[in-house]
Parts: structure tokens; sequence; C-alpha cells
DNA sequence: CGGCATCCGTGACGATACTG
DNA sequence: CAGTATCGTCACGGATGCCG
């Protein structure tokens, strides 16, 4: 039970940063938009994070109306730590987040850490009302949900159905639109992208 | 000299906390985004921050490039503190953070602070290309500077210049504009904020 | 007086070990 | 698997002092 430290500011950005200015506490809703986690994949994501921060950061974050948590139903009955709709909201704070550290991002450094999903982020920016997209990275599968109201917005993992598109493409190219050097229309024609599927935006990059 | 903590994970809004995520330091950020000011203003306007963590802070943030020091010429020779275009650009974090806040923002509370410009912040989504717009509250006075490609993006105090529009409004819709349940334009038509000055918005809104 | 640097007490953080 | 317990370290907040 942490006393919450307040700026004791009336400034709406201030507050939000009473409840998500905390260290790690952005890079977990970063995980959580990602749908449903468990302790141990939240752990296993967020190197450095030590185990009694990271409780006690989902702690407060429940208790703030960030996430609920709930258990799963057998077999592998676990907890599993889920965005509220609150908590989603905090998205297009982590996108302005995100592109505003695209200047920053660079290379990848020896001691970075990477996760597929974590350019989830950037892809959703300019793939605007796409539907269900699959894509597929060297370094493993993630999907995204664009244009959905609720529920998550990416996920780890091949789509849960079939996918509007499925992107392939290689570490280049992705960091490259990461750091916003490329659009993905410009890497589908250069051929960078491997673009297959049936939905309407599959097909007009293809064509395009 | 603080050898920077960094979450070394190779995604832009990691790499942007990694930066900006310190306490204390976009509030710093918001604080400048009214332009130059000296230290003593900060350390008045940032009630609860320690002068150490604020000079620190302010060291980090110019080895980092999102402020410069400038010395102000006699008399009153003293070092201002500036954004740089790239701590400019944070704006739209803080418009993010001010958003998604705004739900938490509720009553004041008797330990909060509060400054005149930290309505700024608010007021900017709302008044898109109104130009120089100076805004008269019981707290004090700030103006606008909307559409402004560098600079400041508003400042404390009357306008510098002639401003396209000056408003005059009470504590209580100001704050109700800042929690997002009053619109400019209704506040105008409701008698709540009195408008002058001969710019289009200004007359705009007094038509409405 | 503005702009810090220093010292000190408290709390947050990170690593490791341990437990139901 | 999902945390809690422990501990050393560092960051923070408050007060005070120094120096141009």
């Amino acid at each position: 039970m942490s006393p919450r430290r307040s700026y004791d500011q009336y400034c709406s950005a201030a507050r939000a940063l009473d409840l998500v200015g905390d260290r790690w506490t952005l890079l977990i809703v970063r995980e959580l938009l990602a749908g449903p986690r468990r302790y141990t994949d939240l752990h296993a994501d967020l190197p450095g994070v030590s185990t009694d921060v990271l409780a006690s950061r989902l702690r407060d974050m429940e208790r703030d109306g960030l996430t609920t948590r709930r258990r799963l139903p057998p077999p592998g009955a676990a907890y599993v730590y889920e965005l509220t709709a609150h908590g989603r909201r905090l998205l297009p704070v982590l996108q302005a987040l995100g592109e505003w550290g695209r200047a920053e991002l660079g290379e990848r450094r020896p001691t970075d850490a990477v996760r597929a999903h974590w350019f989830a982020l950037p892809l959703l920016r300019e793939l605007e009302g796409a539907g269900l997209v699959e894509v597929r990275l060297d370094e493993g599968v993630f999907h995204l949900y664009i244009g959905a109201e609720d529920g998550p917005v990416y996920g780890d993992g091949r789509a849960p159905a079939e996918p509007d598109a499925r992107f392939v493409m290689d570490t280049g190219t992705c960091t490259a639109v990461a750091r916003g050097e490329l659009s993905v229309p410009d890497a589908v024609r250069e051929g960078r992208i491997e673009v297959s599927g049936d939905g309407a935006v599959a097909k007009a990059l293809r064509e395009a």
C-alpha cells in the first residue's frame, strides 16, 4: 500500500503523472495493450524490473482502475492482468511518446532487449482502419487489431482468426519503419514487406 | 552527472522514457513551454521540487538536447532555461497526458497548487489556428501562441503584442473547460467567457 | 538575491533468496 | 507459477550554507 506521492498540482497532466509517472508503469501498460498477460510473462518481457516493483505497480494500477486481475479457468488456472477501458485509453500517450522517441532510437545497442510486439506501436499509426493484421518478423510474430473499439490493441503470436493482411519483413525493414525513415507503402513498393491476405488494405498495398 | 538509468529496450517509447521519464522532467517541460524561465521562477512554479533535483534535471535536460541555458543581457543578467526545438516537440506528449488526466482532475483539493498558465494546455486543443490569444483568469493572465511554428507555445502575463482575441472567464468556467465538460464555443454562448479582439476567431466566437 | 552545492533522513529501486 | 522477504544502494525532499 503505497501512500501515493502526488505532485499536488491542479493540472490534468500532473494528475496523469500521479498515476502513470512512476518508473515502469507506462511500460507495463505497453505490455498489457497486447491483451491479458500473466505475471511471469510481464516479468519476462520487462527485463530489469524487480519482482517486488512489478507486484507493487500491478497493485497500484489495479487500485487506480487501470487494470483488473482475473483468474483463468482451469486447466492452466492462473491470474492474468488486463487493462480496463480507462487503461487502454493510455494508447495515445504511448503513441506520442513513441513518436517523439523515434529520434532517440538510433541503432540497437548490445544491451538493448527486443520483443516483436514492441514494433506494434509504430505500425499502428501507419495502418489506419486496416482491421486484423498479422506481422512476422525475425524476432517473432504478433498481430494488430486496428480500429478496434475495445479489447486488446495488439497481441503476441499468430492472429486469432483469419487476418485481413499478413506482413513478412526483416529486422532492418521493421526498424526503418519504427524510426520513421520508411513508410509501409514505400517498403511494400521496394519489396521489403511481403504482403498477403484478402483484406482491403492488403489489396491496396499490393496494387500501389 | 547522473549516469542515466536506461530501460535498455529497443523501443522508441522506452527510449523516450529514458529521457523524460524521471520525476519532474515532464513538468519542467510544461513550464518551459511557456518560454524562457529563470531557475527561481521554475522553482516557484513547481512546488515540492527540491533545489538539487531541479538543478540536476536541468543539467540532464541540457545534456540531452532538450533545453539550452542562456545568459540574459544586463540589466537583470541571469541565466534562463529554454526548450530546444526538440524539447518543444514534447507538446503532444503533454497534451495526450493532459487529455487522459482530465478524468482524474476532479475538484481542486486543498493541497493543490494552481498556476494560471497550467490552463493553457487544455485550451490549446480547443482553439486551432486562433493566433495570439490573451486569457485573463482569477488566478492571473497568460497568453497562447496557437499555430506558432517555433518559439514558446504559451506564456505568462499579458500578450507581448495586440492579441487576436482576449478571453476573460472565472475559475469555474476555466476548470469546466479544462475538464472537458464545457467547450469554448458553448462557454461563449452561455456568456461565461467574455470575448474581445479583432481576430477571426474572436469574431467567429462572438457571432456563434 | 538568484543559483546552486552539501548534508541528512526517508523512501523507492534492483538483485537475490525464499515460500505457498 | 506468483509472488513475499530481505537488504544494499540510490533517488528524492527538506533544510541550510555558500558565493557571485
